[in-house]
DNA sequence: CTGTTAGCGCTTTCAC
DNA sequence: GTGAAAGCGCTAACAG
């Protein structure tokens, strides 16, 4: 592999000069010399070592990503278009992403090892839950990180998120429109920063549209397929009359849920019963009728992800440490069209 | 941050010492030094700059894999299962996965770019299509790599597989132990390695059970739900008594088309037709039914790749270049109970 | 404008 | 057993 002092043998300069056209600053190359140079490096196919170069500047244009944890196969597939937006930004700028795992137990060694032995310039979060104490640590170190998704409202740490609110709000809106007026939502259980947003879109939007939520309109639940079921079960035990015609769900796995207990019962979802979901997760649009859901902007929020650690890296302030970026209701078949005789 | 100077400093030694307690090979070092050394990198939190010692040993402990193109919503979660357990070995070993993204038309840029400015060791592949190119310009390179899947069947590089035949192969004689006889499946056209390999454990199984393969048993498709609504369809023409009882789908999606077809012609799946799918991609085990489906055993895929990778990148020749891997049936309500007077 | 040189932080001969 | 010193390949003063 040719070096830096090859390319000076072969275009007969010093290695300096090299060096210079290369990074080209405010340091000015003769334009014979350059060409020369430039000449030289092409003809021995000449790269820098990107590894002497991160010595020297002491960073090494890799960003680290922790891997979800896959474990308990709990897949999250917004987060894999997340990071492939992600490395995408940072390729960009010249970056490139470090994505490693831990078990939830060593954390922090993990963290540690990363930062001390200068393994990389600076973290992308995700996933994280209130009072994350990754976000706690790393604050602690004053190590350059941006997280997707916020933790403890008290902090102040850069992150970027969508605003659930909105979007459940566009759907409630949505289903109104269509002519429901008794409308359902699943959340997650209280505590999560995410669930609470989307849920408290769910209260805003019914409230302004002077709809009455009953006690029980709100079912919460984990993440998982179940959650769905036991919550339309809860309804289909109401008189008819005062069952939901529409569903919300925190999120697609939960709306599926909704969306076979509703089969079970003999509904036909889409004209009985309208379904939302949350986060367009692939296969959903091939279900039984197709999913509508909210899905977030995630190549925007990838980039800004990257926008903002950028300038951290850099040493610099930011200006804006937070922002919300807003998701699209995705629209299909499972909310079905206008509600006839049904208000 | 503290440097080996530092610590040189602190424990009274030289740096020189300082290095031969950290990388402690062949070189002894006096036991009082040695503790002194000890004391003095915990004291002031020492951990080597990773940078320096990978330039010194041109070597960057990074393993390189390109993100399988999203662009088209084409996820595959198969391969983020990979991923993670290949991070996971690779951190076991010392590496790290830097994982980047391409586009149909660069890739050959950015895999030189990779290896010209020396950022990795090594790549792992995935997702390699008959003929791939990747692999074919790894050769010529004679960089190290291994390919998780084959290509050319007559170019002899590293790879690790799945033995496609012997998995629809047991879910065959699953089917035929369930009383079932008349099988079909759905594959993907002809000229997929791995397609191709599924198909053919198909044959073989039948052959040996003595089952016959009418012409059109076999369907073939993209990879869409709607190749296996097609293929049903298809089926679905044929006298009640020639239509197969059960189907089995080359992957999971193709699976769904079959069973919504299923459904929509008023078949119960998993009573009056038995699906079998490929790959256990997330939530098919929350479809109604649950589908029956074969997997890949992706951790041991994951760790063998890796423990073919180190050698490569130490230079040393592989004894066994080329390794397959038995899926496994995962049995769920999709392929029913045993068949009653039906054959 | 170009070349000489001193590091970046570490490993590893080679003397002592 | 320990230390001085020569690099790994590159960048950036500093001279010329």
């Amino acid at each position: 592999m040719p070096t830096i002092k090859d390319v000076a043998r072969e275009a007969g300069t010093s290695i300096a000069t090299v060096s210079y056209v290369l990074n080209n600053k405010n340091h000015e190359v003769g334009e014979a010399t350059r060409l020369q140079v430039l000449a030289a490096i092409e003809r021995i196919g000449y790269r820098p070592n990107i590894n002497a170069r991160n010595l020297q500047a002491s960073r090494t244009m890799l960003i680290g990503y922790a891997w979800h944890d896959l474990q308990h196969g709990q897949i999250n597939p917004i987060l894999d278009q997340f990071i492939y937006h992600l490395a995408q930004s940072a390729e960009a700028a010249g970056y490139h992403l470090l994505t490693f795992t831990h078990d939830n137990a060593h954390w922090q060694n993990v963290y540690q090892d990363l930062i001390k032995t200068r393994r990389i310039d600076g973290f992308v979060l995700s996933n994280t839950k209130r009072d994350d104490p990754r976000v706690c640590y790393l604050m602690s170190q004053g190590f350059p990180f941006v997280s997707f998704g916020q933790a403890n409202p008290d902090w102040d740490f850069p992150y970027i998120d969508t605003d659930g609110s909105s979007g459940v709000a566009e759907a409630v809106n949505h289903l109104i429109g269509l002519g429901h007026r008794r409308i359902a939502m699943v959340a997650w259980p209280e505590g999560s920063l995410s669930g609470d947003m989307r849920l408290h879109g769910y209260y805003k939007a019914m409230a302004e549209a002077g709809l009455p939520v009953l006690p029980d309109d709100v079912q919460r639940g984990e993440q998982d397929e179940q959650t769905g079921r036991d919550a339309l079960n809860v309804w289909l035990n109401r008189p008819e009359a005062e069952r939901p015609t529409a569903v919300i769900a925190v999120t697609d796995l939960i709306a599926i849920g909704v969306m076979t207990a509703a089969k079970a019962a003999g509904l036909i979802v889409g004209r009985d019963l309208a379904v939302i979901g949350h986060d367009d997760i692939p296969l959903v649009q091939h279900l039984d009728p197709a999913l509508t859901t909210i899905r977030q902007p995630l190549t925007e929020i990838s980039q800004a992800t990257l926008a903002m650690l950028q300038p951290l890296i850099a040493g610099e302030d930011l200006p804006v440490r937070q922002r919300m970026f807003t998701p699209s209701l995705i629209i299909r078949e499972s909310c079905g069209a206008v509600l006839h005789n049904k208000a």
